[in-house]
DNA sequence: CAGTATCCAATTGGATACTG
DNA sequence: CAGTATCCAATTGGATACTG
């Protein structure tokens, strides 16, 4: 590996890189995304499925989301109201980042999980 | 994008990969590890190479890593005494998916600022 | 040098009840 | 349906003082 290039994680000592991956590294917004790569999906399609969110969390998530720049959320004006989210052309560009980051998470799973175990048991 | 492969996100809930997520996504991991692409470093090293990092912060960081098995730790019988950390194989292969998703962030800094900054107006 | 211990502040997130 | 409001618990992180 090129070790030059890790400069760009560290560049201005990480500032611009942590304000922006503070949005996107926390416990929902990955999963939201990936749902949404789906295509158009309601507020409640969102809330079934992405299991364990709260009301109030998958709310917060998707505010981010759309302030970012994201997803975009369209309200109909209907009764009972309707609301569709949508992932814009930067939302569905972090899907092929965000899946190689994924692919060695699941990749390492067996690695990271024998190598806590061993390390409960020298302790 | 093909969205087959999202599941590979979305997975079991996401569960398995938020939990290895969590411990890569926080604060300082991935700038410690990019800092250690460098080679091999010593505790003041990192200290003063992680600008804005605490000496406990950087402590809970490593102990984390090394039980994850991404950095090794080595302690010298010396006086001062010296330890020095690198990465390990596993710890240098998440390189490559933590470049691409920097790359990303730092690719899409002035849109989502553009887009925070339309936000605001709006409101 | 390479930490540990302690304390406190800020952030994040869940549960629950309520609403245009 | 798609949220908001409120409150509380847990987690995360910083500052500071101390140590083998």
């Amino acid at each position: 590996m090129d070790y030059e290039h890790t400069c760009m994680i560290r560049g201005d000592g990480g500032r611009t890189l942590r304000a922006i991956l503070d949005q996107i590294c926390n416990k929902w917004t990955l999963l939201v995304v990936a749902t949404l790569d789906q295509g158009t999906l309601r507020f409640t399609d969102l809330h079934q499925q992405v299991p364990g969110i709260s009301q109030r969390m998958l709310t917060l998530t998707l505010r981010n989301l759309e302030r970012d720049g994201l997803i975009s959320r369209t309200v109909y004006a209907e009764v009972p109201p309707r609301v569709e989210y949508t992932l814009t052309p930067t939302g569905k560009s972090l899907i092929p980042p965000a899946l190689a980051l994924a692919g060695w998470a699941i990749e390492h799973v067996p690695d990271i999980e024998a190598s806590r175990k061993a390390y409960e048991e020298r302790r």
